[in-house]
DNA sequence: GGCGCAAGTATTGTTGACAATCTTGGTGGC
DNA sequence: GCCACCAAGATTGTCAACAATACTTGCGCC
């Protein structure tokens, strides 16, 4: 498939190249990932390889079964929905904190991102919506300061990228969610950490409900 | 300190010895974990355990730094209270699954264990009450049975035993939190995911309320 | 023709040695 | 006396080879 991608001896280097490749797809669910290789893939030891599915096992992007190696990991669409229901009650604690610490300062980026999203819509330009829910969710993340939240969401996000992206491209979806992360800001701005919570957790169990729709993909 | 605690060969092995070492308290918070040391106290290959570390950093039990080993991962007071703010929304999340989907079975488990409580507290074991504190939250979140809200909770538990525990002992806190879980199941029972839910969430912002007088642990 | 069985291949798990890096203690210059 | 510098020790990172295990293919037997 794809010729060697780089020469990285290290092996957090061999982590995030692993990482990235499961996120762009160059990986596919279920596929296995030899150690063998992916260490002539990536131009890296097989111990440096090893050590990277170990710690990526752990992270939740790759099965490791014992004596038959490992394989990216397929979240099925059952698990995307527990993924967001999850998200939903952290990411209304987020949303919480955020309204009640923000500074002017936050605000103003909450603010300019949902302008930025306003005009997207009205472009139909997807991708850069996309981008942007991306931005503001971890804007909203970031102002509320909790980074054991945090880090518990990015874990998470980690394995779900596939189905959000192709939440993202469903016709229609942008100008549904759009009002909703509106409102979201609203609260945050109107320092009303219940509302922002309840705004927030509407909007994730909108994508709940839309989840269904993208299917689960293809596994295998 | 301790002599050879066992022989065990294999990283999946070593990985259940230094995690259960660490939540004993065995290996205190910040203590250095030598892989060589390590792999003769338990009598395995210098390879298996520092797998057995990079898995355990990725847990979040314990700090690895490029080219300056691992230690215990001290997790601070504010760090204890974020986690137990993820917990509360996370278990009031499977508490809200839990009122929606128990079975009989289910809820006779919890009044079970609440039974237990009950005469833990009458007979001031809070040992006892400790651990039917924990066996009561797994019952919770096993009937939830929401798979990635479990797999978030058990790890923030990992981080958090120390806390935990300390907070176990103080005087009159099972007087304090045993009605709470009267509550919780009461709301489970009459499958009110609403009030369940509330329950928990009231339950762990206790706790919060509470965790600040434990202290942090010594932190050398 | 289908099924058990055995050899062969592919892949992972483990080991030991070596290289790279950090830490510590001492030494000399200022 | 204090700081920069250097060397020795300790510790981690890397590598290649070996052992153990799972998978595959072909064969004989029923």
């Amino acid at each position: 498939m794809s010729a060697v991608t780089s020469a990285a001896g290290g092996t957090e280097d061999v982590v995030d190249l692993v990482r990235t490749a499961i996120h762009q797809g160059e990986f596919a669910p279920n596929q296995r990932l030899v150690e063998a290789d992916l260490s002539v893939q990536f131009g890296a030891s097989r111990a440096a390889v090893r050590t990277a599915l170990v710690q990526l096992a752990a992270e939740g992007l790759v099965e490791r079964v014992q004596n038959r190696g490992a394989r990216v990991r397929a979240v099925s669409l059952d698990e995307a929905i527990e993924i967001c229901e999850v998200r939903m009650v952290v990411e209304g604690l987020c949303a919480a904190k955020a309204a009640e610490r923000a500074t002017e300062d936050d605000l103003a980026l909450l603010r300019e991102i949902t302008a930025d999203m306003r005009r997207a819509v009205e472009g139909g330009d997807v991708f850069a919506y996309s981008e942007l829910n991306r931005r503001l969710h971890a804007a909203v993340r970031a102002t509320g300061g909790q980074r054991v939240a945090d880090g518990v969401l990015e874990r998470l996000r980690g394995q779900n990228v596939r189905h959000q992206f192709r939440l993202a491209l469903l016709p229609g979806r942008a100008s549904v969610s759009l009002p909703q992360h509106l409102e979201i800001v609203d609260a945050i701005c109107a320092r009303d950490p219940e509302r922002a919570e309840a705004a927030m957790r509407a909007h994730l169990a909108s994508v709940i409900e839309t989840l269904p729709q993208v299917g689960s993909s293809p596994v295998r």
